[in-house]
DNA sequence: TGCATTTTAGAACGGTCGTACTAAAAACGA
DNA sequence: TCGTTTTTAGTACGACCGTTCTAAAATGCA
């Protein structure tokens, strides 16, 4: 069986993230891992392989705990209040970051996803999952009344999407509360049912499912 | 007077914001500028000053070639046409983007910004100017009746600001077409002016200006 | 033509990078 | 208790980093 573990791996991908998450990939290095983890770089790579394994793994981590986590959270309301539930959570976070550490997942898909095949199909299954989510609740929304007919879901779910990663990006240099209410709070209203939708303003392909 | 410099420093510049466009700030080494730009380190470093300075100069090169640039040939057109100008040359530009490079500035915004106060102020300032752009081709539509009434032209503008942050994000790791019109659309659909502003909607603070 | 000045070319510097290696330490099964 | 196996700790390695230095080359001015 051999020596067993000092380590609880769980609590070294939390530091690793911490560091990956607010310098990026290329400005971390292992001795940087090696500081925050507390264990020795043998450790680290015999635990998780190179730089690039212990940055995936981090970043899974971080996807599971962090994004996974809050879709969960959100799937459970009814649609409109859970769409409308993730950006004003989002929105907290992002005015409470005093490190402007943004979004893992968005500083992963400028920083190491355009290079790497392999990371850049992560990213964008996350991408998807979250333009799948927002399209759930648009859809059950349209279905019950509470979202605008105006748009297809599709549209609407990608719209939803894109805000949430501008929202992020300035977030990590214009930290401001009115411009990211601002970008928001139009984004909420924009989905909303209002009178209009009683008649097809933009029937379009693909439109309301079911 | 001494010899001449047997470069042009646009062309110098233009290779360079090639180079960090494509690979980032840390990821772009000196000797990559030295093959990139064809002329010696020494010469790099006479001309320019250390990395940062020559990062900074082309992250200005790029700002004014293609933003200021794109600013300058909207503001001459109809609010309403302007704003849909600048977004579908934004989305055009995307999908032929084959190397997925994105934006410099969003790159920048994620990338520098975070690390150093230089670099976020350069990028704030810059994506100020976006907003103030925004607002004004909103502002000016509201008085012309060609952009809705139903959202302050803040709202708007920021609202504009952060979807142009999303699809830039998007492009890089998901160039796809339906994925980034389905975004833009949307937003040029929010901005237009329908029947439903004969009532004020929401009317909020610092509606419309004039 | 010669001096002053600047740019060139390329080697060289110390430092840090990701990673691999060497042993000691610590648990297991026998 | 001994041998096996794995993790630890620290060092070592070659490569590359940003930057500087030494000379040679090329101009303008006297």
């Amino acid at each position: 069986m051999g020596r067993p573990r000092e380590f609880d791996e769980q609590a070294v991908l939390d530091a690793a993230v911490q560091s990956f998450w607010k310098r990026g990939y290329e400005a971390t290095s292992i001795r940087d891992l090696v500081k925050s983890t507390g264990l020795t770089g043998a450790s680290l790579y015999n635990a998780f392989g190179d730089k690039q394994s212990i940055y995936r793994r981090a970043l899974d981590h971080y996807v599971e705990g962090s994004i996974g986590e809050r879709i969960r959270r959100c799937e459970a309301m009814e649609p409109r209040a859970a769409i409308e539930a993730f950006f004003r959570d989002i929105l907290a976070r992002s005015i409470q970051d005093e490190e402007c550490k943004g979004c893992m997942l968005v500083n992963a898909a400028l920083d190491v996803a355009p290079e790497d095949p392999g990371f850049r199909a992560a990213v964008a299954a996350v991408l998807q999952r979250l333009e799948d989510f927002f399209l759930s609740c648009v859809s059950k929304g349209q279905e019950k009344g509470t979202i605008t007919l105006a748009w297809p879901a599709e549209d609407l779910a990608r719209h939803l999407l894109g805000v949430l990663m501008g929202v992020r990006v300035l977030a990590r240099v214009k930290p401001d509360r009115a411009l990211l209410e601002g970008i928001v709070e139009t984004a909420l209203a924009l989905v909303e049912r209002n009178p209009i939708d009683s008649r097809d303003r933009r029937p379009g392909p693909g439109g309301r499912p079911g």
